[in-house]
DNA sequence: ATTAGCACTCAGTTGCAGAGAGTGCTAAAA
DNA sequence: TTTTAGCACTCTCTGCAACTGAGTGCTAAT
């Protein structure tokens, strides 16, 4: 039987490969004698002109017009990712190694603060590829509580702080009448970091809100209150992805149409989308590449997506990502992605 | 002698407005034949080429051409602002008006995270303004000292939860050795929560690097070790200012070019040169605009800036601003500065 | 199977003419 | 003296036609 990646020979190979690299580089349409020019195959343009014939007839190259040269499609840029890039480990430049070292030691040195390692990391991803950075915090299952505290602050005000083990420090004011005295808090707190240290933060939850429906009737206030308490704690692990903005992004020629930028910062702006999309991904094992149409959210149709989970130990704990413009250098993308999932996964250990 | 003021007549005045405003409008020049049909002054064309005239060689108003219509320069502006604006204190859309209202009821809602409130008001005032919008977080003179918390994390981590009677909330995780107990920590805290409750922070911070260097031969390990904590703690209040994106001005016609854009969110993303900017405004009373190239930051030029201060009772704690296009809507920026500052000064009540 | 050559296609550029918007100036009217 | 009407002038913008050049597909020769 025939595979997919043999329908096509060596030579054809070479040529998609030339076309996909040069629009990557030139975002312009490629011709045959380009292509003969610059990339040494051995052949003539009336050669290369036949095999993209070819290609156009399997359907990995197309022409925007008749005169012009031809650009990969989709289906293209799959074959491309799946196939041929990881034929040639491409070695990488050193400005980008370098940087990765840097931010490596940075982030060692941060490495208690989750949140600034969030921030950095997706300011890395965006500003070395010059695309979209997103991060997805833990989630939820993966999160294990470590420690409540409760401090008293204005008179009515009570500052709770959430600790987990991963490292998520949450700060939240919620109101607790003065009649509660820092001892009363004290207690309150000790039980819960007695009681479910190490616990997951959901599984706390689903105890939490069966209890308060068990016991709602049966006991006094005191009870309820103090687990209306519990509740308003721990729900400040709110689901906050982290996106770089969009000022790398603006540099690329794809958005030198300014209405395209448009939509796309309308989208950034509605985090909820991604997040969604983001975690259709928390289970891939290695890099994912999702290209163009096959993306199943509308308003990111035309965009291309690099993906991959962070660990901690075996577990996929969230998602890192680039967002970026379908003809994105894949190779770059895929290397910096993994390279920052590393990293991260790293400051887990 | 003859004020600044005068050197226009009431219809001339009267056109300079009917110039600026329809420029705003519509980002066109805005030629005689226009004014006279748009807003009846009760003359001809000829009449208004003769006062556009006279108005250009003041310096008020230019011609990108010969043959096309007047746009107001800087100087402009400027006369506009300082002396037509406020004769007719226009009356505000109802959308405005609503929104601040909601924003009012939500910022007594979250008035005790003041991050949060921030994050909403640089939001407000730059979906009602579509301009760009910038606060100031309180200057360390104006945040006094409320409470430190230590409290252990892993094992040789300690999370330091700062607060500020303003309602500033900052965590920060540092090193301490795992031969500090809590009750150690307890004891560390409750000195510095005894001794300094209300002291300004810059305040505190000037001590304890005095005594760092008094006592630093005398006493032991320690002292200076406790000294160091306070300092590492306190140190959390970072000059954190909020900017809101870009979303909102990427819809602004001015900046059609894209290259602007470019310009734009570079100079935004490095924070530091706004607050350099604003932080000279922190000490003016009421609304001060700034008009184009009377911008002292170079990158700035060609921007025009709103700017107030909010207040806790009587002292300026921070600025508030807008950052637009030259062109931009003084009156209604203006209004929306002047209501968020008061409702962020309420807050503070 | 490959290549050279040729006719064909089509986007982009240049140059030019005409339309339209706006001005400044002058002479007449108020 | 001030305002207005009229006219000539300037300058941008648009559309149109001709031209250029890059690129293709096809065919016949190698």
């Amino acid at each position: 039987m025939a595979m997919i990646k043999d329908i096509l020979d060596d030579r054809s190979k070479k040529v998609l490969c030339a076309v996909v690299e040069s629009y990557i580089r030139n975002l312009e349409p490629v011709g045959s004698r380009f292509v003969t020019r610059r990339y040494s195959l051995g052949c003539s343009s009336a050669t290369i002109r036949n095999i993209m014939a070819d290609l156009e007839d399997v359907g990995f190259l197309s022409q925007p017009h008749t005169s012009a040269g031809r650009i990969p499609t989709d289906k293209g840029y799959r074959f491309y990712v799946d196939y041929i890039l990881d034929i040639k480990e491409a070695e990488y430049d050193e400005e980008s190694q370098e940087y990765l070292k840097k931010l490596d030691n940075h982030l060692e040195y941060i490495r208690s603060d989750l949140n600034k390692i969030f921030l950095e990391a997706t300011n890395a991803l965006s500003t070395l590829s010059n695309y979209i950075g997103v991060i997805t915090p833990p989630r939820p299952e993966c999160t294990t509580f470590n420690k409540l505290e409760l401090i008293r602050y204005r008179s009515d005000q009570v500052v709770a702080i959430l600790l987990t083990n991963e490292g998520i420090i949450k700060n939240k004011v919620i109101s607790i009448p003065p009649s509660y005295s820092q001892d009363d808090l004290n207690n309150i707190v000790d039980y819960l970091n007695k009681e479910y240290s190490g616990y997951q933060l959901d599984k706390i939850m689903h105890i939490l809100t069966e209890r308060i429906t068990t016991e709602k009737a049966q006991y006094n206030n005191l009870i309820n209150k103090t687990i209306k308490i519990y509740e308003e704690s721990l729900s400040i692990v709110a689901e906050d992805i982290f996106v770089s903005n969009l000022y790398d992004a603006i540099n690329l020629p794809d958005f030198a149409d300014i209405s395209k930028i448009k939509e796309l910062s309308k989208t950034i702006k509605d985090k909820h989308l991604i997040l969604k999309l983001l975690n259709e991904f928390s289970d891939i094992e290695g890099i994912q590449v999702i290209i163009g149409d096959e993306n199943p959210i509308t308003e990111l149709k035309g965009l291309s997506i690099v993906a991959s989970a962070y660990k901690e130990g075996q577990r996929n704990m969230g998602v890192i990502a680039l967002l970026g413009p379908k003809r994105m250098n894949y190779s770059k993308s895929i290397y910096v992605v993994e390279s920052i999932a590393k990293l991260i996964s790293r400051t887990f250990d």
